[in-house]
DNA sequence: TATATTTGTGTATTAATTACGCTTATAGAT
DNA sequence: ATCTATAAGCGTAATTAATACACAAATATA
């Protein structure tokens, strides 16, 4: 009997503003039923590498410029995960700097909409599942490389790169160790920039060296920050 | 057009015996070409989840009993992996106690063999590819999860211990710090056997307390061997 | 009984982490 | 101009963890 499976590529788009954590969902419409949010993705082409199967997608469906996108889980245990064929999804994580990206000029805003982690709505398929596998992902690599820095502007103030930290891992923070600690490790300049905010001493922007991490991240040294 | 790429799962499976990291790898016959050496696998049944595809497959071509068993990575940015058709591969990364594992009393013995990692001949397909990077996985998290005790047998010798560490990560390790830091997680206990090996003081044998670490991780217990 | 071999243990030094409070620069109100 | 509120920026002492290092104990064999 021949093999018929389908494979699928799905993205877990997450994006930081406002002191909150959000991810990128899709309105996704089939047959007459109703239209659930989803997340971006579709079926990989008969030629097409599943990195750019997953590009294309995000193109096409939401338009972002993305920062960090890794494979994270295949999912494809479940043989009922979408009721209308067997469909296995190779799942991405992906990183964005939400401030830089406008969503999608070209489509109907309606059906690309940037969602609260708090705030996502029931979801298509195991979708939900998914973006659980990601959010679980995100927590942990924080903690040991410095992905944060992709969800923030290339200049960010100490107080966001913090308070994502805060927000996303659920903890607090002390405020001048973690600041020692990022800056022990060089791999974050200031710049001479300030911020203009009003009401309290203006703060410095710093930018990430992502040529320096790297260079050091060759030569042994670990990335790491955990809290009590 | 229709999609028509196949599903096939591979599993990269390590063992541990007399010093040495080994590989388990099975004859792959195809065609009237010549038979290359290539990770245990296949095709994906239509009814049939991702996890048990992979533990058929290592059950009908070689019999282990495994340990350990994780997603590693689904390989399908090479459209041509494999020059006949499209196949998307789902890897498995599989430790065993192969002290324990007879391997495969029912096939031909020929087509399953142990390679220690330093002596794998060249792979079919992208093999040599998964292999990496299960090996990387291997090393990464051996110094964060405690997965060392999922090659050893049931009870060991620190020194066994100690030793596996040295070689899969091809460093030197201090025997006293080692040993006062796995004995500070408290997950390790002594039994009352000895080993009879001759000429030198008798070791204790121990043993890994699989529950207690699963509840201290719970407990927001880190586990981590990291050295100089 | 002496020698070789491997296991088992302790401590002092150094480095990293944690806990903690006051000063500075700005905006806005009076 | 002065006062108040707000957030940024900085330093140090106390605690904890990591490292470096050497000798004693238990066995087998000569």
């Amino acid at each position: 009997m021949l093999q018929n499976i389908r494979i699928a590529v799905d993205a877990v788009v997450f994006g930081y503003q406002h002191g909150e954590l959000y991810v990128l969902l899709i309105k996704q419409k089939f047959g007459t039923e109703e239209a659930y949010w989803a997340l971006p993705g579709g079926l990989v082409l008969n030629d097409e590498a599943l990195i750019d199967a997953v590009k294309r997608e995000l193109k096409e469906e939401t338009n972002v410029e993305v920062n960090y996108l890794e494979q994270l889980y295949t999912f494809g245990d479940d043989i009922n995960r979408d009721s209308r064929n067997r469909v296995i999804s190779v799942a991405y994580f992906v990183l964005i700097d939400s401030s830089k990206t406008l969503i999608k000029a070209d489509t109907d805003a309606d059906n690309v909409q940037w969602f609260a982690i708090k705030e996502v709505p029931q979801l298509a398929f195991d979708h939900k599942l998914i973006l659980n596998t990601a959010l679980a992902r995100l927590k942990a690599k924080l903690t040991y490389q410095p992905i944060g820095f992709d969800l923030l502007p290339e200049e960010f103030l100490f107080s966001e790169l913090e308070n994502l930290y805060c927000t996303i891992l659920e903890k607090e923070i002390d405020r001048r160790n973690f600041r020692k600690k990022i800056l022990s490790f060089g791999i974050v300049e200031e710049t001479d920039r300030f911020s203009e905010k009003k009401g309290g001493r203006p703060a410095k922007f710093f930018k990430f060296n992502k040529k320096k991490y790297k260079q050091l991240d060759k030569e042994g040294f670990h990335f790491e920050i955990r809290f009590a």
